[in-house]
DNA sequence: GACTAATCGCAACTCGCGTTGCGTTATGAT
DNA sequence: ATCATAACGCAACGCGAGTTGCGATTAGTC
């Protein structure tokens, strides 16, 4: 579901404009009325794109939200460099907490999720996305590895995983409250598994 | 969205027949069909009871998921006990990775989790279902702290996130493949985490 | 500046979810 | 056995998402 991104055969200044508009209108649909109450005409009407050209280009629903998120993919990610992997992993998490109970970002960050369960397009989009994300985060554990604080070997990707997966494990699982002490913790036992040395790279640790 | 059970003002025989009728079909058509082919429908032809019922005793999909799940939560969880708080906590997470990877339960397990992020009524008994799973499985780091494996003051139940959350960020986050390696590996992070001291309970760690 | 084709707007339609009103059946009590 | 009523079955309806055919508009090309 990738909406052709100047590649088509017509990247000229309606079509342009016409996927400008439809993708703001998602956004901001999505973040006064969220999820479930999102729908196609309500994107269409707010954009003054007509409802029979969103679902021509976009598909419907699924493919409005695969394209928001790719779109999201692309901008980079404010990684913390606070001189430590503590401090860089407890920004790194809190930054993730933010970004799920913020009432301007938590219901596009929660539709996102939410959108992946049911479509495997936008499935698709939120690896890529995710993808994207380990790799910025990566440098974080980079940086400890060589100021020694970390064994070598540890694998980045996975600190970061083992430093987010509880929040994100009480926000979509298990339904507990999450806040900035939960976020501290998480990032808390992410640092003390990589230290002992249990995150390292498949084949290595 | 509790269905009366047994207090309503007619338990009687054709009432507790329906209910476990349909209760049946939600589940065989969630574990053929899916959670998104999933129809009021479907399980209303395959119980055969009317669809007016349905709606009526359930209110929807959302009502015949919250149901199931209620269900769920009484049945008990078969907490391995090995010996060991390493093997415990991985076979734990294996547990919960066959859980969502299985042909015959993963439809299900995950029909319960995509539905929690679109209906109130599912994510209350989503909650209870985990706390319950939560409660079941601190057992495992008792234990542990008995034996002098981990440090008293450990949170059992936070342990037991660590061990498990990870596969749930790969399964419905970053939608990354899991095997059992993943599982082991979640695991013996937490465990640990938990023996730095990092998985105290609040307040005393 | 004319031509061709892609893209969009428009109106009408289909289809299935969920609802409503009413008749029927089964339950629990007298 | 009889009765009141809770629970169910049934048919018909309303409503909104998604589709289709056609005409209008615009972008890219010569």
């Amino acid at each position: 579901m990738t909406i052709s991104d100047g590649v088509g055969r017509r990247p000229g200044g309606r079509s342009a404009r016409v996927r400008a508009a439809v993708r703001a209108a998602t956004l901001s649909e999505l973040a006064e009325k969220g999820y479930t109450a999102l729908t196609v005409e309500g994107v269409a009407t707010r954009s003054g794109v007509h409802k029979t050209t969103v679902y021509r280009r976009w598909g419907g629903i699924d493919g409005l939200i695969a394209d928001a998120l790719e779109m999201a993919s692309e901008e980079p990610w404010p990684i913390p460099d606070t001189g430590s992997a503590a401090g860089d992993l407890r920004a790194l998490a809190r930054l993730v907490l933010t970004g799920f109970t913020e009432a301007a970002e938590a219901p596009v960050s929660t539709a996102f999720i939410a959108a992946a369960t049911q479509s495997p397009a936008v499935a698709d989009a939120l690896r890529d996305f995710f993808a994207s994300r380990h790799d910025q985060a990566a440098r974080i554990v980079t940086r400890a590895v060589a100021r020694g604080e970390l064994p070598d070997g540890t694998d980045p990707a996975e600190v970061v995983r083992a430093a987010v997966a509880p929040l994100y494990y009480r926000l979509f699982v298990s339904r507990e409250p999450v806040d900035a002490t939960v976020a501290d913790r998480a990032a808390d036992a992410a640092l003390a598994a990589a230290r002992a040395g249990t995150l390292g790279q498949v084949g290595s640790g």
